[in-house]
DNA sequence: CTGAAAGCGCTTACAG
DNA sequence: CTGAAAGCGCTTACAG
């Protein structure tokens, strides 16, 4: 009755609870024949160490608590694989928890997950710097992901800036001379860092934007209506420069709709490298967003290990292009 | 400097530890005054309990593990979002692990689990009886998810036969009458379900395979191929159901390459339901991985509190149609 | 090399 | 309504 504790492995194998606790992590002062009698009585009693108990005495969980917003699809699951991998290869658990809409629970979230493990990652990109002053566990080491506003804490963000850059050189090195750039809105920070990167790298090639940029919102929809606004305002243009990938999809419905031709008279690019863009050919800009989990947990465990002088609070992770069919030389 | 702990809290308020677990617990036998008294001095402390050791001494974790296999994109997200709504509602965090291509790894996974977790979600397609049986720790309670070869255990299933026929019934309706399939291998559990459905739907419909169901491997090229191979054996047909919608895709790219119009000469079916399929308007079967994830949930939590007779070992996830363009009426 | 004992931070009969 | 004490299942100085 009951799973077998310590206990029970001791009194089979005649030995003190100690010595099971030494022979089961492998200390190296336990006598060869002691050794065995407890690795026997162990198997023979089906013994599996309580962790949480472990814990509790060693006060360290090695488990990582990922704090993340309710969201779908693949940047979640592309998040989380890279936080998976690099956790379990540093010897720790994953603690998954979801920040629903109230932020009231959001705090709650982060509470239960003290004394349970060691640290924190988290995802709260809708959080504000006293939202989540006030939710994270002062104590708990934490990295953050893709949340702006982090002031002082670790944190991890996607290089916009790097990655409109490129795309804009690519553009022009390909022929563009008229690219137009739709925003994801002025309320996103990274919407932001791309918009400002693609008029510093227009202007770095000595480019003017042919218009201002068309105010989008991150939605298919967005992209198909700035198309409909340059053709009506008679904007010149040979390229569309999206600020997400959803965006330049609607930007080709857009062009189709209009009887241009993609690539031959516009190019299009979007940002993100969702799977669609892949599958339909499009040109955007990659981010490694499984790289992006897999280095949180990585600044995290070197935090909690403390085998570094820490860096700067905030990374940027890389970004790649990736250059398909959209924006195929021109004619 | 560490953390406060109960005694801190209780020596601040001047009170015995034991009430302020009364108090943090909401127990009705704290006087009012003390019970303000004890929340002044939790406060004031930033008093946060550690959930690892009120596991310890509850003997209960309120945690889930999840025991995964290393696997991308929207059927991961899809299952683990619907896995943590549940499990939030129900008051449950979710302990992560995936089982990467070692199977002793595997059981080693599950074995750390062991006291961190009140029950277990498993989801180990590639694993058979005998893995399973050495990897799960017997004591635990646990529902298997899309796992064939459940044995005696709790599980969940697609309900591929369902799905299948339902489908077919769809493509008789609309008129067609030579329907081929495309199955996804013979060694694959729910691609023969899929298969043995059709043939059955057929048969129940009065209508006869124009010839034998291509076999396929769940890849968008065997699609493909399998339409230049009716194309090449000179097969009448004028529908494709594909066991999955990669191949169905697979299948169209084969059909515009044979000059023959979708859905005007050959209807186009698949099914899973992916991003893709409602992207590119192709008719399929949507399966509810989310709600597959939450009922394992639900039937994991009313085997810990015992609220229930549990029913039927395996069951099934219903599936619904979701008709589009790839199946338009003939003319 | 080994064991008795204290401790990790909680909860909960038990006695008052 | 309250507190002293035992216990949850481990680990680890300490003494031998």
């Amino acid at each position: 009755m009951g799973e077998p504790t310590i206990r029970d492995v001791a009194a089979r194998a005649q030995v003190s609870v100690a010595s099971v606790s030494r022979a089961m992590n492998g200390a190296n002062n336990v006598h060869p024949d002691t050794r065995a009698r407890i690795a026997d009585a162990a198997k023979a009693l089906g013994y599996i160490p309580h962790a949480g108990a472990r814990s509790l005495s060693l006060a360290r969980s090695h488990a990582i608590g990922v704090v993340l917003p309710d969201l779908h699809g693949e940047f979640f699951s592309e998040l989380v694989r890279g936080i998976d991998r690099a956790a379990s290869e540093a010897g720790y658990h994953l603690l998954l928890s979801n920040i629903h809409a109230d932020a009231g629970l959001a705090a709650q979230a982060m509470r239960t997950m003290r004394g349970r493990v060691d640290g924190l990652i988290v995802m709260a990109p809708q959080f504000g710097r006293t939202l989540l002053d006030a939710s994270l566990p002062g104590s708990l080491p934490s990295v953050l992901v893709a949340t702006p506003d982090a002031g002082e804490r670790a944190s991890l963000r996607i290089d916009n800036a790097q990655g409109s850059a490129e795309m804009v050189r690519h553009l022009v090195a390909t022929g563009r001379r008229r690219i137009v750039h739709v925003t994801g809105g002025q309320a996103n920070l990274d919407a932001r860092e791309r918009s400002g990167a693609y008029r510093a790298a227009l202007a770095e090639a000595g480019l003017e934007p042919p218009c201002d940029p068309v105010e989008g919102d991150f939605q298919e929809a967005a992209g198909l209506l700035a198309v409909r606004k340059l053709v009506t305002d008679g904007t010149g243009f040979d390229a569309i420069f999206a600020a997400n990938d959803m965006m330049a999809l609607g930007a080709l419905q857009g062009l189709r709709e209009a009887g241009l031709g993609v690539p031959h008279s516009i190019a299009v690019a979007g940002f993100d490298d969702i799977p669609l863009a892949r599958y339909l050919g499009l040109t955007t800009v990659s981010l490694d967003i499984a790289g992006m989990g897999a280095r949180a947990v990585e600044r995290l465990v070197a935090a909690l290990e403390n085998k570094t002088g820490d860096g700067p609070a905030e990374e940027r992770i890389g970004t790649t292009l990736a250059i398909r069919d959209t924006t195929g030389g021109m004619t």
